[in-house]
DNA sequence: TATTGTTATACTCTATAACTATA
DNA sequence: TATAGTTATAGAGTATAACAATA
């Protein structure tokens, strides 16, 4: 019960040793900031940038299909598409034949952005990877190929926080 | 502005070349999730978690120093601590010299926690880094580490949302 | 007047589910 | 009855700043 003497020094961060997954997850939580940072001068969350590069990958889906390959649910998808769709980035367009489902389209405009987007994405991709050499990047993308595929992580798609749990411990 | 044939077949995520950040930020998010959810069982939170694991290497701390080591705002820092009084698995101390500060301590019933969590969290890191050899573990290590060093990343400090940007881009 | 810890308010984001119009 | 998209409601988490006690 008595009080050990108040140390007045500075906080001792307990050193634990390297950690693997401590340490992807502080640099993700960076890697997901700094992209977010050289996105925003465009007016693009990381989410819009996803989904404005699967419509042009995909265009003519509906936003349903769209929303599910991102895992994004669809009364979300409704306000990230009219923000989109309100500055002119891309259409619903109706269909024809079933009058319930919205298909869409990226604009003029938005091509244009997208394109600016990617360059902005790859200009990122290379200052982050700067302070490795190529061989090394190589053999760092090869690692975490491996634990993304032990993960079940899909290619292209960010497991925000979206998906509650997929299976599996 | 005439409709493009409505493809129906299956969304094609856009392959992009491998990515560096984009793993990083996909793997970060999916180790985050999996570190809170074998941590759930034992009720602490990561954010709990780390505090525990804090305090317990800076007994008689102030509760303002410990929240500015893990970039916890003290308001913040306030329900935190509420809580894990409450649960009995820290104390605040009162400071005979200055009355305004909160010293906190780890009861034993927060030390045996501590342990157990300890437990768990190294057990994670074994699964998460299964897929790996033991020196494909430690090449792994070596090169997140350059990249956490030149995001100025500070060891045993996770970068959650708290911080808002540091300097320099 | 400055500082530690606390409390209160407002804001953002999200999930959930109700709702509409079609099928 | 089921489905695509939409809207509404409520909840969690947070930042901000006001506040009380003490220095």
């Amino acid at each position: 019960m008595s009080d050990v003497k108040p140390a007045e020094g500075p906080v001792n961060i307990g050193e634990a040793p390297s950690s693997v997954g401590f340490l992807l997850s502080q640099l993700g939580f960076v890697m997901a900031r700094r992209f977010q940072q050289v996105m925003a001068p465009l007016g693009l969350e990381p989410r819009q940038f996803l989904l404005m590069r699967l419509v042009a990958f995909n265009e003519g889906k509906t936003q349903q299909a769209l929303g599910e390959a991102l895992n994004i649910p669809a009364s979300r998808m409704v306000a990230i598409v009219d923000e989109l769709e309100r500055r002119g980035l891309l259409e619903r367009h109706p269909d024809p034949a079933d009058r319930r489902v919205r298909r869409l389209y990226v604009t003029a405009e938005g091509r244009r952005l997208l394109q600016q987007a990617l360059e902005v994405a790859m200009a990122h991709e290379q200052r982050v990877s700067a302070p490795l050499g190529p061989a090394e990047r190589e053999q760092l993308l090869a690692l975490l190929h491996r634990l993304a595929d032990d993960q079940q992580i899909t290619a292209g798609v960010h497991p925000d926080l979206t998906t509650p749990d997929p299976a599996g411990c």
